[in-house]
DNA sequence: CAGGATCCGTTTCGATACTG
DNA sequence: CAGTATCGAAACGGATCCTG
């Protein structure tokens, strides 16, 4: 029972998981712009609207790409933070990041600089920091 | 690192042209799966609709990641093939790929094997067999 | 028959007002 | 400040229809 009028591919994409318009701009933004409140991620230029950002975030801590520190219940701290699966995206956006640099200058604003894809070194240290952040602020 | 109210991330991520949740879809299928015409996409068994496939093709050829041979006006050939920009993404995908497979075992169809990642001979060659075919199948 | 356009019910989004 | 409630707008999904 192999094949019927579906037909298959033979790699998985991850898509289910970050394949949506905001997810993976999130988890950008908490890799690469140090934010960890939900006042900042609403502030990005792209501009998430607040029900929606609550939805994703919701699903990464569901899903295990961040956590959520603060009381569980009602805090108005709320510190959200990459886990293990959250920081191996990095080479993902990074490569992703270089593509868009590269095929679609047009795209990319005056500020946008890092360019990780490649320096293997520079993903290897900001993976160290992320790691050590998400230890001090309530980790696993 | 400077802040105002709208906070800018110093990357530029690509997610306005593949960040919604068929577009990657449609070009691995091409990729890996080696679909060109219509109707192949529509039972890729992630179950794209007619009407979004041919949004999402239209918008394709537009940015120019895909070009479209076949009579312009009314073909019922109509071949769509990767172009350079397209071919490009094949790094990227494999790279998300991979950590889909490495984090989240549990989505991952038994037929996907595929495992480019990290293997840059595999990955040049079979972007080399893209860029063969695309320029076959009516190149630029 | 293939590519794709059209119609329409359902889901999701986006903006903003609101609550603890 | 961290979210929720609400509601109109847009996108989706499915079926069907149209055109070579």
């Amino acid at each position: 029972m192999r094949q019927d009028t579906r037909s298959t591919c033979p790699i998985s994409t991850g898509l289910e998981i970050v394949g949506d318009r905001w997810t993976l701009l999130v988890i950008r933004d908490m890799m690469f712009a140090g934010k960890r409140h939900f006042r900042e991620f609403l502030q990005s230029e792209e501009g998430i609207s607040s029900n929606v950002l609550a939805d994703r975030l919701a699903m990464l801590v569901e899903r295990g790409l961040v956590t959520r520190a603060g009381d569980p219940a009602h805090a108005q701290k709320a510190i959200y933070s990459l886990t293990e699966p959250g920081i191996a995206l990095l080479p993902v956006i990074a490569s992703l990041s270089r593509w868009a640099q590269v095929h679609f200058p047009a795209t990319r604003r005056p500020e946008a600089r890092v360019f990780l894809d490649g320096d293997e070194a520079a993903i290897a240290a900001l993976q160290q920091a992320l790691r050590r952040e998400h230890l001090a602020s309530g980790g696993r």
